[in-house]
DNA sequence: CTGAAAGCGCTTACAG
DNA sequence: CTGAAAGCGCTTACAG
């Protein structure tokens, strides 16, 4: 026996397909009596609305896309989530497609949501602007340049500033390294831009051998291959600045298989705090994740976008705060130092 | 402009809208030129075909849903890309929906998906058989016990007893503490289960002090305050098997706190692996993770039972390998050491 | 091989 | 307040 129907509906209540219609929806003037009778007559058939239909009909599926590189990164799982919660209490469904970082995928995956008329997308993406769909877009993580397109980030150069300026100030480092992804999207570039800024407005030399990106996955192999060179150099740094979890633990990897002691000889920083940065060895002096926060933010711009009350599309920052664990060189207290948050 | 039609096609390309139809699909006659010509037109205008309407028709949405507690958790997260992965090659799109361990919310998100005309259900659910959709279901990680439901979950039992024969025939242990999930879903139920009677094979005794559960959430947190409770026993254990990788990290923070010595005063050992087992102080011993075995076998699963190649739904387990690091007291090389796979 | 028509399950003007 | 009819964008018998 199929799933009932709102024609099955009307006829065990003895009413018209519209008015069945009506009775099961707010805002509808419908007899209290019909209203109830209707009510009644899809509880016993265990009527459920035909989502497909009423999409169909209204010209609004009440869906949403969401769009990363990999759902199992914590990273994307954790702003996926915050954004899903936000959008769920408005009353949108989300499809979430993983693209493997491929063009190809993520393109494919696009054209997919514009089938499936979603009406609006959140798009984490993996290069240079794809084939948009026309309903509104909200990049998030990766920022993307293209016309109407919403923006968001964390800030990425003032998160990396409060690295090196620790370092420098609190720990009088001279020979910081940076162990970074690729700069290649919003986050690789800006990270290395702000790790030059920083060290140069410390007034520190910078030199190129110095700065060392890994592979376009960020993984922790790579940034240990990235830290084996630094230590393999004439003049290895004192301090490094990993630009993100995985490749700070690459980095540790590296400096524990090279007999570096941590942060002894060598001091370890890194841009996103791992859950368990309490429990490495040494703890890790990481920068606050924000993920809760990007996600709500991406998901509220795109609820304004598609209430209409958005106001033209912007760019916003997530700011980040300090975490001060031991790697950094800091002794900290069983209570752990924070310092202020960033200004937006 | 609204996005282009079917109709706008046909229009375009001087046909009816029947063949339009069938020209841009494959597998209906159709003269080469034809089809050429409206595949021409189809491009011109960026036709992407209404997923909504197609379903409507069809009858098939082509869609499944995945409910998961948490997407955040690593487990689920990785358990849903590798699903999400074999079903995308099938040609299903994908609907995860948290519930946030709530009942209400679980139910919910079943009402919606069977409102979207998902096909197919994947389920991990936390509770008992919340009232179920008349489409194929697979309940994985929390197996249901529900009528035409199949069931996938890691060998729970096979994988604890490895934990407790590894520490008491490596290292002799002889007072072997548990800290582990409430009782209450399979994993809770089976995992306690499996260190009972490892115990019992290995001839210890198990008071009943011994045996620790924490919160629903397996937090780290309840983790921490289980261990706690056993080092202030008149005899505390000397080694711990923590049932997740969660508890294992509360475990290894009290532990700590408490001055304890890992493994030379208490050994521990954890049921996951987390991906940064390594660079834990000790690098932990623990299981090997299963998430894309268990992903994988429930899509394939639920592809089968959408195909109708799947005979009766049974239960399958996915096995786990011992991985031995260094918090069981066992000193390997830098070369990791690792059991024979277990018979499934 | 091609087209006119019906229909998937809804919602919504339009009358009454 | 209620109902008959049209229509959202497709696919698919049914004729030809």
């Amino acid at each position: 026996m199929a799933d009932p129907t709102l024609a099955d509906v009307a006829g065990e209540a003895g009413v018209s397909l519209s008015t069945a219609s009506r009775a099961l929806r707010e805002g509808h003037a419908v007899h209290n009596e019909t209203r109830a009778r209707v009510r009644a007559a899809a509880r016993k058939l265990g009527y459920e609305p035909n989502h497909l239909a009423r999409s169909l009909r209204t010209r609004s599926s009440r869906l949403v896309g969401v769009v990363v590189p990999d759902i199992a990164i914590d990273f994307y799982a954790r702003t996926v989530k915050a954004a899903q919660d936000a959008l769920d209490r408005a009353g949108y469904q989300v499809l979430v497609v993983n693209t493997e970082r491929e063009p190809e995928r993520e393109a494919a995956a696009l054209r997919t949501l514009a089938a499936h008329q979603v009406e609006g997308v959140l798009l984490a993406a993996s290069g240079e602007a794809p084939q948009l769909p026309s309903v509104p877009v909200v990049s998030f993580d990766n920022i993307l340049d293209a016309p109407g397109v919403a923006r968001v980030a964390l800030a990425n150069r003032d998160g990396i500033g409060l690295l090196v300026d620790h370092l420098v100030a609190r720990h009088r480092q001279r020979r910081v390294a940076y162990v970074g992804g690729p700069p290649m999207l919003t986050s690789g570039i800006e990270r290395l831009d702000g790790f030059r800024h920083a060290v140069a407005a410390a007034g520190l030399d910078c030199p190129d051998e110095y700065v060392r990106v890994g592979d376009p996955a960020w993984s922790a192999a790579s940034g240990a291959e990235a830290t084996a060179a630094l230590l393999a150099l004439p003049t290895p740094p004192t301090a490094i600045v990993a630009a993100s979890d995985t490749l700070a633990l690459g980095a540790l990897e590296a400096l524990r298989a090279a007999g570096a002691r941590v942060p002894d000889d060598v001091a370890l920083v890194s841009f996103d705090d791992p859950y368990f940065g309490d429990l490495l060895d040494p703890p890790l002096t990481a920068l606050s994740r924000a993920e809760r926060e990007l996600g709500d933010l991406a998901a509220s711009l795109l609820l304004a976008a598609l209430e209409g009350t958005g106001g033209p599309p912007g760019e916003t920052r997530v700011p980040v705060r300090l975490i001060v664990r031991r790697s950094c060189g800091c002794w900290p207290p069983a209570t752990l130092l924070r310092e202020p948050r960033l200004g937006a």
